[in-house]
DNA sequence: CGGTATCCTAGAGGATACTG
DNA sequence: CAGTATCCTCTAGGATACCG
């Protein structure tokens, strides 16, 4: 999946272009949008986009997040389908997080997000610190 | 810009794959994140998509925000130079909304986005269902 | 019409301590 | 190691009322 440049998507869920009902209000944005759009989702399934991880790694791969934050996070997200976990019988215990199928298709979005984020941060920030009086 | 798919993207900011520090750690994401991952930004830039608006079409077009949300996230919006607000000297006034040019390079993944929260909503609400205990 | 100005509350999220 | 369990703070955001 790719995303379209511009012009060419196919539902949206906006309420306009048209009129076009598009089969859905936008509502299912906006319920999408509550449950990923928290503080730290999107920065964790970013942190799984290149394979499996252990809470811990995690925990550094993510900086800032603590640990409750974490474990909250990742169960939501195991919740909803987006990330799998898997527990090791061993001790010291090993606990591997991973993107499921689903999750997959989420990771482009994500990656994306990121590149924006990096690319304009600067230009943001400059508007930032000239708009404010 | 368009999203490459799964493996062509050159910055991540995630610090990992091949431990490639990519000029920038994930403070830029976690920066730009919290600003437009809040209920409502990327609801009124993707509301804006389609050209300006209205203060009050935008608040019929972007369902459930209130005004005093609306006048809040506009006003970041436009101290973040993603949005620009034009008032016309008229009575009743005016006051057109609408994307600006670094604004526009973010549309295609709010579309996007959207088009994931749209194409995915059912299996994660499916999942939720099962899921909890 | 397009906003401010106040007031108020739920819950997101941090810090710390403890556990199988 | 990978979590729970508590407590506590802070602020995003809703409701309501008023204004140029």
């Amino acid at each position: 999946m790719y995303v379209s440049r511009t012009g060419g998507s196919a539902v949206t869920g906006f309420t306009r272009t048209g009129g076009c009902p598009s089969t859905d209000d936008g509502g299912a944005i906006r319920e999408v949008l509550d449950r990923i759009s928290d503080k730290w989702s999107l920065l964790v399934v970013g942190a799984l986009r290149g394979g499996p991880l252990r809470f811990g790694e995690l925990e550094k791969e993510v900086t800032g997040i603590s640990q409750r934050m974490l474990t909250l996070t990742l169960k939501h997200l195991v919740e909803d389908g987006l990330v799998s976990r898997t527990a090791y019988a061993e001790v010291p215990p090993r606990v591997e997080y991973e993107v499921t199928e689903l999750g997959k298709t989420l990771v482009p979005l994500v990656i994306a997000l990121a590149d924006w984020a990096i690319t304009h941060r600067d230009e943001i920030n400059a508007n930032r610190a000239g708009n404010q009086h």
